[in-house]
Order: structure tokens, then sequence, then C-alpha cells
DNA sequence: CTGTTAGCGCCTTCAT
DNA sequence: ATGAAGGCGCTAACAG
């Protein structure tokens, strides 16, 4: 197993030192182009790769990013990273992934090996927002390594995030469902405790308001993101003595279930029930029955995340730059909520 | 910015050397139980963390592990690290994702900065075969640095791989639609220089063959995998003098283009003709005329690699493991190409 | 321009 | 059981 061969063993080589090695590799003015070619040339020939390990240790930096999600095989999710990654990479940047499964202990864990593999940044989706791992969030902010949060942010001085309008995505999909002469319009919400969802809530309600319609606390549901919950949601709501006559869902697979459910009991959709959904997830569209959804722009999401990363490194400023950065939600108004032409 | 805590700094701090800390720190029994307690406290007291950099620079190993994929924002590819990761998390690695895009020349890049990024492994999904970026794998090979193909693997002397049995997935797909009663049955393929496609192809001719059913070449069509790509192909095969009345499709996403495209016609799904697909994406079985397709278990494929990293990696044998790990695909019969019942 | 020295933080012989 | 020294591979500071 022939060893690696070092900018030592060049220097040797060419009975010079390791120094001038290492100015001719890195475009050091200081150095004769004489021994820069003759550098480059048996570099290359002696087949020399940089250890980029010396380099972080001696640098401390790692070139390394970490970003933390709640799991990586959801579409929203991987976009986001795939975003991340095509701006990232061409930066020398490399992308370590880290899934936490909802689970707050292992979100910890996970920033706290982030930290000390050296990453140049975090950036991540936090699992939940309790108090509790504030304390790790500031041994971040400490050790100044940029944090980005993307979607699911906390709201921290001093740190960089970028969302959705998930209020404005809200808005948006209950105004159209109540365009569509929808008059009775439920909302399955999420987790209370992560602010998509409480502004996406938000959003509903003050469409609702906007527009003369009074609020039902019967007609809020909190389910989880699953065809399951949906169907579930369904059936309580349409047990109620005024049922609804559409829903607005803040998951795509609940208002998936929602759909089967509504079919199930016979009900039409969207000639007597409208549905619209959040997320845009890919089989939204692909669908006979298409469901209206709300976009996130993951993709655009991550390479925010990421120049917002970029601005923050490469920056020379003193004091902290905080960046945030809100996108704007799309409609895609499909079958399931389009009951008049477009 | 406090600068961070080394055992130089908890070294001086209780009057002792480096050395002394360090092995307090590691387990390192040749030290006395009390100043093993007192180096411990004082670390955590002065909030020590291990400098993963330093110790991978002198170790030889990163604890990082790269996983080479076309495009990450895929369900089966995510799904493929899902399983990576939740393997590797535990044992302490770090997993650094690379898109290819399928880009021959990205993937040599990725598989260079990774080696020079000096990661204790990669599990790759190739993109493509050619000969010419062989030297680039024999490159890895050398350095000792262990290589797992995943799906889309490299036939190479002293490789390990995991895929599944694509040839018993055409095979099984195919068969199953004899068994329904479909007698001319087209195949929509993929880019032959790429194995899993190659195989899928073959198990749906050994099929036929198996039946007496003759092999039609008009009834192969290669198209990518998109769903415009499948509702082409079916314009393509009902313009035959003697159209199928059957599809096996190599990809799921232009099984769904020719289901579109069928329905458009007036033909009537499962009755006239029925379609059968492969990946298991989501939407397969969500759609109201839910698609049969062939299951890859891709998580069970990430889990599988990753332990046979493992294996390698803590083998002390001299000589190299090389390990062809096969999986069994699993048919999800569903209502495009169920006519019968089960 | 080039060589010398030192250090990034850690571990591991080799002495003691 | 502990200390001293050296090295992983690279760059930066300081001399010449």
């Amino acid at each position: 197993m022939n060893k690696k061969t070092t900018i030592y063993d060049i220097a040797k080589k060419l009975d010079t030192t390791a120094a001038t090695v290492s100015r001719a590799l890195n475009n050091n003015p200081k150095i004769s182009a004489s021994t820069r070619k003759l550098v480059l040339e048996t570099a290359a020939q002696m087949n020399y790769k940089q250890n980029k390990l010396a380099l972080a240790l001696q640098s401390g930096k790692s070139g390394n990013i970490g970003v933390i999600v709640p799991r990586i095989d959801s579409n929203f999710f991987a976009s986001v990273i795939r975003g991340i990654e095509d701006e990232l990479q061409p930066e020398g940047y490399h992308v370590i992934i880290c899934q936490t499964h909802e689970n707050e202990k292992r979100e910890i864990e996970n920033i706290n090996t982030l930290l000390n593999a050296q990453v140049d940044g975090i950036l991540m989706s936090a699992s939940n927002v309790s108090k509790e791992n504030n304390s790790i969030i500031k041994r971040v902010i400490e050790k100044n390594v940029p944090l980005i949060f993307f979607d699911r942010k906390k709201n921290i001085d001093g740190v960089s995030s970028v969302t959705i309008n998930d209020f404005e995505g809200g808005y948006l999909a209950t105004k159209h469902l109540i365009g569509e002469g929808c008059t009775k319009i439920a909302h399955l919400t999420g987790d209370q405790s992560l602010e998509i969802y409480e502004n996406r809530n938000n959003g509903y309600k003050k469409a609702l308001q906007d527009s003369g319609i009074e609020y039902n606390e019967d007609y809020i549901i909190q389910t989880k993101s699953s065809v399951e919950a949906g169907r579930q949601a369904v059936e309580k709501l349409l047990k109620l003595k005024n049922p609804p006559n559409a829903i607005f869902s803040s998951s795509d697979f609940a208002a998936l279930g929602a759909i089967q459910e509504l079919k199930e009991q016979g009900i039409r959709i969207p000639e007597d029930f409208c549905v619209f959904g959040f997320g845009n997830e890919p089989f939204t569209k692909f669908m006979e029955l298409s469901i209206s959804s709300v976009d996130q722009s993951p993709m655009e999401m991550g390479k925010m995340a990421a120049q917002v990363f970029l601005e923050q490194v490469n920056s020379t400023e003193k004091f902290k730059i905080e960046k945030k950065v809100v996108l704007n939600p799309e409609l895609h108004i499909r079958k399931s909520s389009l009951r008049h032409a477009l």
C-alpha cells in the first residue's frame, strides 16, 4: 500500500524545502516562475494530492458544512438539500447530512458532533423549539460557527433564517377557497409548537376575517402529516352538526387522506367540497383528481440558505450579519379546488 | 471569541502533561484512577471537546464517509441515504453527500475531492459505466479506501456491491402481466449502458420466453424516466399495426405518463390494457388508479451498503473482502394491472 | 525569492 | 503511572 506523497516528498526530490513547494502549489507570489513550474510538474508526476485534513487542522476550517433535517426521505427536505449541495459544491464545501427523526436529543447530539468535527457552518431545520436546546444553539453562536435556519426556524437574535411566508400561504389558499364559493372552511394544522403551522393557521384565520367569515373552533383539527390522519380528521369533521364544505390542510398527505375519505363518503370534489394542500408534493399533481397545493420552492430555499451562509462566512465585517429571508409561496391550483375556470 | 480549550490547557491547569490528559480521556489503562478522575472532572468543567480534525490528521481516519448519487431529490436515492445515515450515525460516522447529476465528470471530481478529504469510505451509485473513469476507481482501490456500489454498480474485481435482483423484478412483473391475460407486452427501458435496465429487460425477455410468447423488437422502447417520455412511448406503441395490450415500464414516471396517454386515448385500464412500473415511488400507491410497481426497498439497500462498509473497515483480514449482496425485489400489485382478484 | 522555525491538537512510542 | 519527544501534513512568520 503505497503511502501518499506529501510536500516533503516532492521537496526532497527537488532538493528544496516544503515551504517552497507549498508556495508553488498555492500560487504564492513570492516564488520564481521557474521553480514553480518545476514543482508543479514533479507534483503532478508524483501524483501529489493535497491532504485536506492537514490544511483543515492548520487553518481551522474543515471545508465541511453540516445540514440537520428531521429526515431526508421526504421530498421537501431532499429538495432543500439538493439546493444546498448544488450551491456549495462549486465553492469547495462538502455537505454532511444529519437526521434528527424529530428527536430533540438527536438534534443536540448532531450539533455537538458537527461542532467537534469543526464544520464551517450549520444549516438546520429545527425539529422543535423547546427552550432546552437553546443552550446548544448558544454554544454554536459562541463558537462563531455560522448558523442558518431554514423552514423551521427558531427566533434567536443574530441567527439568520430562510423561510417561506407561511402566513401568506395560508392566507392565499384560504382566500382562493372562499373565491371558489366555499363558505365553511376547515383547517388541518400541525404541531402548534412549530411556527410554520402556527403561521399557516394565522393566515387562514386572517383570510376568514377579511372575508367576514366567522372563525369556528370546531373546524380546526390538529393532525399528523399522514394520509391516515387526514382520513380521521374528515371523519370527525363530517360528524359535526354543521360540517364544513372545504378543507385547507397544512399537509399534502393529510389532504390526500381527506380526499380519499370524502370520496368514500360519496362527497364530490370539487363540486361539493374543495380541498387545498400545502407542500406541493410530487403526487399532488400526478393524481387524476390533482390536488391544489401551496408550493414552498424547497430547492430555492436550499440555495438561499447556502448563499446566506456564504455571505456570512465571506464577510469581513466585524459584526454579525443577521439576515431573515422570506420566500413567497406560490399557489398551484388544481382540480381539487377548482370550480370556476381560471 | 474564546478559543477552544485543548488538552494542553487542561494539562497546564492540573500541572501535568498533555499525554496524561490524553490517556485519561481515552481510557488508557496506564493511568491511576485518581488522576483520571481529576482530569475528567476538570475537562468537563473547562468544557473540553475533542477536536476531531486533529485526531483525524494523526490517525488518518476522518470519520467521514462519502455517498455519491446522481441526485438526492428522488425518493429512491433519498431513502437509500436515509438507510445509510441511520446505520452509520450510531457508529460515529458523518455522511457526506455528493450529487453527480448523471454527469461523469462530476462523478470523477466528487471521488477526487472525497479522497482528498480523506474519507474513510465511499458508497456510490454509479452514474454510468464507461471505461474512462475506471482509472479513478482504481485510485480508490489503490488507496485502500473501502468502496461499495449500490443499485447502479460496476463490475470490478474486489469491489463490493448491494443491488436488487433487477432481472427477477423484470421477470416477476412480466409474469404477472401474463398471468392477468396480457399477451402483447411492451417494455419501456432505460439507458442500456446501465446494468439495471439491461437486467430488467432480460428478466422481461425471459418471462416471455418461459411463457412461449414471442419477443417483439417493436415493443421495446427506450425512454427517459419521465412522465412525458412515457406518454411519447405510448403514442409510438399505439401507432404500431399490432399494438400491445400491456406495458412493463422500468420507470414509475414513464408508467404514469403511459397511463395518462392511454386514458386520453380512451383505453381502459386494467380492462383493456395493464401497466406495471418499477421503483414503487410514493405516488404509485396514492393514485386513484394505483399503479403496480416493483419495490426496491431502498432503505434496506442503504442499510446493507452501510453494513458491508462497516464489515470491511472493521475487518482485520489481510485480504480484501468482496461481497455482492443482492436484495429481492417485491411486487406491489395494484389496480393498474389487476384484473383478477388476488 | 528561498530556507528555517513553529504550530494547528492529538496520540503514541520511548524513557523514566 | 507519568513525562518528554516526535510526527500526522500543511501553512505562515520571520529571516536571510
